[in-house]
DNA sequence: GGCGTATTCCCCACTTTTCCCCACGGGCCT
DNA sequence: AGGCCCGTGGGGAAAAGTGGGGAATACGCC
C-alpha cells in the first residue's frame, strides 16, 4: 500500500465535519474498516491514522510504557486524552472532536495534507505560520535527514 | 481491545455519580461485567479499572510484593485502602466514594480522560495545574519517551 | 429492642447532542 | 453533451447526559 499523499483545502463546517480527499479514502486498506483514529499531531495540527496502523501502534508502542514512570505517564495521557476514533460517513466525511478543532485553530476551513503514515488538517493561517518559521530550507534538511 | 481514549467534561452531582463516556463504556469487555474498580490514583486523580483489568494486576503485580518489606507493605496499604468496586447503572453512571472525591478535590464537574489501560477522572482546576506544571512539551518528551 | 434518621440504590422523565439519511450543485471524464 | 463521482449543506430520528423522587436498606440513638 502506497502512503498518503497530495493537499487540498477543504470547509469545516458548524457540526465539525471535513470531507477526506477522495484520493486519501482510497489508501485505506480494508482492514481499517473506513475509520481513522484523530489525535494532537506534533505541532499545532491534528493527525489522522488509520485504524489498523494506529492499533499497531497501541500495541508495540504504548502498551509497552512503564504505569510507573512518571514521563511515561505524562505522555500517554496527552497522547491518549486527544484520541478519538471517528469513522467516515456515507459522504466520505469524518466528525472532529471540538477538542482538536479547538488546539488546532481550525475555523471554517482545513487545510489537509498526506504525510505518509498519516493524514494532518491544519488552519491554513496556522499551516502557514508554521512554513515560514522553519530556518531551515528543504534542500538543506534533506542533506540532514537523508544522510543521518 | 482497544485503549480508553478521549476526554469529557462531564458534572459530579450532589450524590457523587458521574457519567462514564459512551465510548469508554463500550471499550468494557464483557468480563468487567460493567463493573469499575476505583482507586487513588498517582498524581491527584481517580483511577477507574476494568474490574478484569484490575483482577489482574492484583494477581500478577500485588500478590507478588514481599509481605516482609516495608515499603511494598505500605504500598499495598495505600492503593487498596483506596480502592472500591463500583458498577455502571442503568444510565451508564458510576458513584464516587465520597473519600475520592475529597483527595481529588471534585466539586460538581470532573474531567474525564481516556488513558489507554484506564479511565481517569480529574477536578478541572487541578487538571490544568498538573499540565502548567509538566516541564517538557509533548514534541520533547515523545522523543524521549519512544526512543528509549 | 424499637424507633427515627440518614444513606443508598433504582427508576423515571427531560433536555441536549449526535448520528444518519437525504438532497443539491459543480466539475471531470467519457 | 451526458453521466458519474465528489464536495457541501441541512433536517429528523435516536442516543447520550442530567436531574430529581421514592422505596428499600443500614445506622445510630433513645
Amino acid at each position: 500500500m502506497a502512503g498518503f499523499k497530495g493537499q487540498a483545502e477543504y470547509s469545516v463546517d458548524s457540526k465539525g465535519r471535513v470531507t477526506i480527499p477522495a484520493k486519501m479514502r482510497d489508501e485505506l486498506s480494508p482492514e481499517a474498516d473506513g475509520t481513522f483514529t484523530v489525535t494532537r499531531g506534533f505541532d499545532q495540527c491534528v493527525y489522522l491514522y488509520p485504524l489498523d496502523t494506529w492499533t499497531e501502534m497501541e500495541e508495540n508502542e504504548i502498551a509497552n510504557l512503564s504505569r510507573y514512570d512518571r514521563e511515561a505517564r505524562h505522555f500517554v495521557r496527552i497522547i491518549m486524552r486527544w484520541a478519538e476514533e471517528v469513522a467516515l460517513d456515507a459522504q466520505g466525511r469524518i466528525k472532529l472532536p471540538s477538542p482538536l478543532i479547538d488546539f488546532a485553530e481550525i475555523d471554517g476551513e482545513g487545510r489537509i495534507i498526506g504525510a505518509f503514515d498519516h493524514v494532518e488538517i491544519w488552519a491554513p493561517k496556522v499551516f502557514d505560520q508554521y512554513m515560514n518559521e522553519q530556518p531551515v530550507e528543504y534542500e538543506t534538511l534533506a542533506e540532514r535527514v537523508m544522510s543521518g
